[in-house]
DNA sequence: TAATTATAGATATTATGAGTCTATAATAAC
DNA sequence: GTTATTATAGACTCATAATATCTATAATTA
C-alpha cells in the first residue's frame, strides 16, 4: 500500500528540475542520479516515461539533458504518479457484483477523494 | 498502489459476518470461503489476524466458527486494513531529510486525509 | 569524426504477496 | 473417553511485479 519507488524518484527528479528551472540549463541523468543518490540507469527508465508524457523534455547529445517544458507549473503530483505507476486504484474488484455494492462504492469514494487531493497539488509546490 | 487481496478478503468476510449477525450463529471458515469463492486455507490466515486484533471471535470445535464481538459496530474500515496490511503509507521515505521537506509533507497530508476518511467508515456500513 | 547524451530492449535480481500443506490444539457431540 | 469438527501456527512453495543492470543504438554537439 504505497506508491512505487519509481514515483518517489520521479517526484524528486521533477522537484530538482523545477528548483533549477530559473537557470534554464539542461540536466543530464547522471547529475540527477547523483543528487538523488540512486542508480542512473534505473532513473533513466523512469525519466523516459515522463518524457513520453511530455512532463519533461529530453535533449540528446553533448550539453543535453532534461528540462521542463512550457507550462510545467500546471503539472500535478497526480500526473507524475499516473505516468509512472498508472492509475492508482485502492481496491481491485475481481468480481464486480454490480453498482449497488457498498464495499466497492465506499472504497471508490475514498479513492476519488485521494485522487482529487493529488490532482490539486502541483510539482511547483515541491521546490 | 492498492490494498492487498488480503484486506479485500477481510472486508468481505467482515461484511458477511455482519450481515449474518442477527442470527447469532458462528460461521466456519469453510462457509465464508465458499461465499467469497476463495481458498479457505488462505482465508484462515487472514481471519487469524482479525482474531488477534479482537475484531472477530473464533470458536474452536464442532459448531464453532467465527462471529462478531460486542461493539463490532464501531470497527472501522481502517481498523481492518491495518490489521491485515499494517499502517498504510503512501510514501516511504528512505532518507528523511528533515521535517521541512515539502515532498514528504505533501504526501503526508494526502495520506492523513485518506486515513481519516477510512477511519470514518465503519464495517456496519457494508451490510 | 569523436564525445556525450538519451532511448530501447533484453535480462537478471529481489521482494512480497498469495497460496498450500501439515501438525497441533480446542471444543462439542456421542 | 473417543471421535468429529473446528481454529491456529509454522514451514514451505509459487507467482508476480518492482527494481536494477547491461548492451546496443540513435541523436546531438564540439
Ligand atoms: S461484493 Fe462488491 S466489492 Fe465484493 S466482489 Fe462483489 S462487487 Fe466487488
Ligand atoms: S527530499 Fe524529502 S521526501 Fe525526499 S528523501 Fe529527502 S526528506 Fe525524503
Amino acid at each position: 500500500m504505497k506508491f512505487s519507488r519509481g514515483t518517489d524518484y520521479a517526484l524528486h527528479a521533477m522537484a530538482y528540475l523545477a528548483s533549477q528551472q530559473e537557470k534554464g540549463g539542461k540536466i543530464p541523468v547522471q547529475e540527477l542520479a547523483d543528487k538523488l543518490a540512486v542508480s542512473s540507469t534505473y532513473l533513466s527508465k523512469i525519466l523516459a516515461r515522463l518524457v513520453k508524457m511530455k512532463y519533461i523534455i529530453a535533449t540528446s547529445g553533448a550539453k543535453g539533458g532534461y528540462s521542463l517544458p512550457a507550462g510545467w507549473e500546471d503539472i500535478s503530483v497526480y500526473n507524475v504518479i499516473v505516468a509512472i505507476d498508472g492509475e492508482p486504484t485502492l481496491f481491485e474488484d475481481s468480481f464486480n457484483h454490480g453498482d449497488e455494492c457498498k464495499i466497492q462504492r465506499l472504497m471508490m469514494e475514498v479513492e476519488t477523494d485521494m485522487i482529487e487531493a493529488l490532482k490539486n497539488r502541483r510539482i511547483v509546490e515541491l521546490i
